[in-house]
Formats: C-alpha cells, structure tokens, sequence
DNA sequence: TGCCGTCCCATGCTATCCCAAGAATGCCCA
DNA sequence: TGGGCATTCTTGGGATAGCATGGGACGGCA
C-alpha cells in the first residue's frame, strides 16, 4: 500500500486537472493500480480524501465485518462508496478534479495535498492554513507530546501482544 | 461480480429512458448478462435497487442457506424476487424504467444512479439529498471517522484470527 | 388497425489523449 | 567552490473519441 508524506500545493487549470505531486506518483508506482487513485469528499472535513485501490480493498473489506452496525454500514456505502469516485491519471500524472468534488472542497485555482500516510487529503489552500491552525490550538490546550503518544500506543501494544502487523 | 461506485445524475426522456452511467456499463460488461440489470423496489427507502446477474445468483444461493429462518427468508422471496424486474440495455446503453417502479422511487425527469458496491440505487436527485441529508446528521451526531471504522473492523477481525478469510 | 415498445440514426457536449514548453532541481565538471 | 548542463516536474493548449440525449421508424401485440 501507498504511502504519503508530506504536502504539496499545485495549480488547477481551467480543466480542473492537477498534477498528482511526484512523491505521490512514486508511492503509488508500487500499487496494484498506479494510475488510478479514488477521492471522496471528507466525512468531517471539507477536504476530500484520497487513497489507492490497495487502501479500498481494505476499507471494503472491513465493511464485510459483522460487528459492524447496520447504520454505519449504510453510511459508509452511501458516503463513501457512493461519493467515490475513480480517477485515472494521464501520460504526465495529473488528473481531473471532478467538479461537485472541487465545489465540495472550495478548490478553485489551487490544490493542497497533504499526505496522512495510508491516505492524502486536498485542501484549498487557505482553508488547510486555517484547520492547521485550529488544530494547532488544541495541540497546545491539550498539551500533546509525540514521546507521550508513542509511549501509550506502545503500552497498549504490549497487553495485546501477538496481534496482527 | 461488477462493482458499482460514485454517483450520477441522469435525465430520463419521455419513453421513460435513462442512460446506465458507463462507468457502471464498463463494470457490467465483466458480468455473465452484460446487457442486463435487475431492478427492485428498495425495502427501506423510497428508492430502487439494482444489481447483476452474478450478485442474483449469490443472493438466490444465500437463501438455500438453512441458518435462515424461515420469515426472513420469505420476506425476501417475496419482496426482493417477487418485484424483481430484468431490464435489458439498447445499443447505446439505456434502460427503460418500469412505470410502476419510477412511480414508486417518485422518478419523472431524472435518476440518480448511486454506487453502493455490489449493488446500486436509483433515487429522485431531490429524495437522494433529503436521504444524504439525514444520513450526514447521524455522521455528525455519533462522529464516525472513516478511521476509526477501519481499526474497529481489523481489531475485530484479528478477535476472530483463524476464521475463514 | 391503433397503440406501445424496441431499434436505429443523428448531434452537442464533455472528457480524454497527445504534443509542447517553461521552470526548478540536482549533478557533473572545471 | 562555482558555473554549466541535463533531467524531471509542472503547466498549457489543441485535437479526438466517447457519452448522454433526442427524435424518428419499424415491428409486434392487442
């Protein structure tokens, strides 16, 4: 699976493409389908989310699972696999905003991606300045260390030692 | 099995046609009936429901099944094979929506066709929004995070390691 | 014989492909 | 260590093919 780092920002022309940045190309050069990646609008943002087919596999795979609720199941076949949409790059790796997506996100002129490992996101620009902000605040309220996280996350890890990679 | 994803919004002219969004016709031109869909009434919205060939047959053998109880298994006999229309593509990939099931999904000048996986629906554009609408409110009121749906679908599963993948 | 459904043909629009060039970066050589 | 060269990336525009949509004609059923 993919993986994005990162964030870049790359003009939209007035055919709504976008060159895909080239860090991201590379990472999605080694999935099952390098050319096609799938966007849908954020549940919790205005953003738009993004992922290869690799990362889809699983998300669909995971909605076979029978502790999910019938409602969440729904919701994410409506909201996600509803919205999703599969968009293939050209020979120069950009590809096609398509336009109730680029409205959903406010993306005009501009395109923000930000890599969040498995997944990327796509900002407007000035709207990604204005939740790094926000969020920014709340690292600062909450007083949120790195060291701190990794030390819990790892704590956790030992009382369920033996489950999967 | 074909798979059916994103939305689209197409007009249905006054012999009651509308257009089998190609991406949808792509994923059907896989299938065993390339030139035929099922449509059905949805059992829980005002909307209709539709699938391949290929998704029948798992639905019919699925009933065989002996864990059924017999209610459930009669429901759908009766509602989802009872209603079951096959509707047949032209040449240039267009169905005609039977009268009773447009009147019933409330559909007049357009359909908008929404990907749901294995299956897809068919709405009034206005009735899908209202739909969405309440559905986003649930999303926000219990704050489901595409996230936090994964990890609980692979901790559950690593719970049930050993079972059939 | 009249009506309804299916098939065929025509058209405007949209999206995809192809070709091209400026800019920035990194590398090599002097 | 500095400058020049080459490669890669991003961005732009035109041509082409596919798609959605509309109307008319033919055949079958009532």
């Amino acid at each position: 699976m993919a993986v994005f780092l990162s964030t870049y920002v790359n003009k939209v022309d007035r055919k709504g493409r976008v060159s895909i940045p080239a860090q991201f190309r590379q990472s999605l050069a080694k999935t099952s389908a390098p050319s096609t990646v799938y966007l849908w609008p954020s549940l919790n943002h205005q953003a738009l989310e993004g992922a290869d087919q690799d990362y889809l596999d699983v998300l669909s795979e995971s909605l076979e699972s029978p502790d999910l609720d019938a409602d969440e199941r729904d919701m994410i076949e409506t909201f996600i696999f509803g919205k999703l949409i599969p968009v293939s790059s050209d020979a120069e790796g950009r590809i096609v905003l398509p336009k109730e997506l680029a409205e959903f996100a406010g993306i005009t002129e501009e395109a923000a991606f930000i890599g969040r490992r498995k997944t990327f996101q796509i900002w407007e620009p000035d709207a990604l300045k204005a939740h790094e902000a926000a969020l920014r605040e709340q690292v600062v309220r909450k007083d949120i260390s790195l060291s701190q996280i990794v030390a819990k996350a790892s704590r956790g890890a030992a009382g369920r030692s033996g489950e999967g990679a």
